[in-house]
DNA sequence: GCTAGTGTATTAGTTTACTATTACACTATA
DNA sequence: TATAGTGTAATAGTAAACTAATACACTAGC
């Protein structure tokens, strides 16, 4: 796995898990790989995974059984509020930055537009 | 300052910096405060300051002068796709992670415009 | 020339994230 | 009950960012 070196590797392990709750990679009540198996997967260290994984625990995202493993919550609304969360984040985050650089409601909707019909030619093209 | 201790904080100077010129606070050919009052200003060290500087040097959108002082350039053509670029990166990285979780161009729109509507009752309640 | 103000360099020490390794605790099952 | 598979904990070492302190190099102005 690619990891920017800008940003913790263990945060960056919680988001990917995010990702693959969200896109249902993993469903509710699914067992995680073994900790070993991912630290193996991502390419780092078991510790580093533990971290990870703990945090996502601590969030109720994960359930963890000792000597079983780690699973998904199967409580739903947790799942729901989790993917409104993580979407939400994104745009806060983009709205939050462009606002500081004094561009408009207006113009952050111009430039996303834009921004999207360039990317769907190059995708086309 | 106030920093995110998920990023370096010469990182987030850089960003200030960025800012700063983009919003026109500091305008072509200004003279930056002198690093030792960046440092306290910003409440880091000088080797810190002095990391973000020199990166901002490096990309051509400072000009230091040994004994006098650093400089914004004076080239308009760096600071016009100065600001194109930093406000590009913050949609791009946006976009990228909603199409991660397999979001749809329409759906960003639909995101951001119930996000803005969101904000702007809340900034007027 | 001296001095104050500027950027630059160096060295040492701290903190945090990460790795490596080993050991321990619990569960299931052959 | 022995063993393989699981999570957990602890210790030691490395690397990067940051701090602290000092010294050096250049510029301007008295």
């Amino acid at each position: 796995m690619q990891f920017d070196d800008k940003v913790p590797i263990y945060y960056q392990i919680k988001q990917y898990i995010y990702k693959e709750i969200i896109i249902e990679h993993l469903n509710p009540g699914d067992k995680l790989p073994a900790v070993r198996q991912l630290a193996v997967d991502l390419t780092v260290n078991v510790n580093t995974i533990q971290r990870a994984l703990s945090e996502l625990v601590e969030e109720e995202v994960l359930i963890t059984q000792r000597g079983k493993g780690n699973f998904v919550t199967t409580d739903m609304e947790k799942l729901v509020s989790l993917k409104q969360h993580v979407v939400e984040e994104q745009i806060e985050v983009m709205y939050d930055h462009l606002t500081e650089l004094q561009v408009t409601p207006d113009e952050v909707l111009e430039y996303l537009t834009a921004y999207m019909k360039q990317r769907k030619e190059q995708d086309n093209g």
